[in-house]
DNA sequence: TTGAGTGCAAAACATTTGCACTGAT
DNA sequence: ATCAGTGCAAATGTTTTGCACTCAA
């Protein structure tokens, strides 16, 4: 099930929460995969993709589709812009809200009912400007 | 090779051309493919990546990467937003830009180079709002 | 003529799912 | 005791790639 109450809190997804809640990186569902398994060795990627899917169905945390094949999740669930590094692949918040202005227009001009947004800028990150050569991937 | 000069214009490739050029709903490679077989029986659906990802890597037309997990196909190769209906996925064009203002905030508070943005609205399409019990997947 | 482009099939990759077992409530 | 959650392995869906053949320049 995807977002009903009864969702019991095993020792799996209590580390995965934790995981999620104090990385600031934007996890991949591999990259929590991997680092949960430093305390959990036999869990598998498939009560990984279960878990995060559960929580952030529930609200707990927020699944973020950026550029890029993987899904990340963020411990954030506030509304917020992201950019990426299209050098290393980091992700960091924007905490500047680029948007609000303009939703009511953007709603006569498209008629749409309007849900949510999803802004994303992509860039060279501080250390990866020091590096020279960019390899923009 | 992806963005050099030596770019022939094979039948397989003008068809996609134009199919993606007269186009106005940024089509995944699978609906190109399935339109493009209609002229081109014998075309095969890495052909169309193939073709889509060199076209694009050109500047010829533009990959966009929404919500959702396929690929889309843009002939507007300008910077702007997207906004995408929840119910049946369609996605339409936002000619209203809701960034602009706060490029350089944003190069000063996280330190990156910016490069490029994507902008995405969610919600639901007029169509879908007429018919009720709108199923937001 | 030649090497960019093709069709085909297999591989790669992220994610989801079926199933019998386990453990939180 | 119940049934949500687990580990495992197989399946799915999208995209990429290796290869021998073809055709636009």
């Amino acid at each position: 099930m995807l977002s009903n109450n009864k969702m019991r809190m095993s020792k799996q997804r209590k580390v995965i929460l934790q995981m999620v809640r104090s990385s600031c990186t934007h996890p991949t569902a591999d990259e929590v995969y991997h680092w949960v398994r430093r305390k959990l060795p036999r869990i598998s990627l498939g009560t990984i993709y279960r878990n995060l899917e559960i929580l952030s169905a529930n609200g707990v945390i927020k699944k973020i589709q950026l550029g890029g094949s993987q899904m990340r999740f963020d411990h954030c669930i506030e509304e917020h812009a992201h950019i990426r590094c299209l050098s290393c692949g980091r992700v960091d918040d924007v905490l500047i809200d680029p948007v609000d202005p303009c939703e009511q227009a953007i709603k006569e001009t498209t008629g749409y009912r309007l849900i949510g947004r999803c802004v994303e800028f992509m860039g060279i990150c501080p250390a990866c400007q020091g590096k020279e050569g960019d390899e923009v991937a």
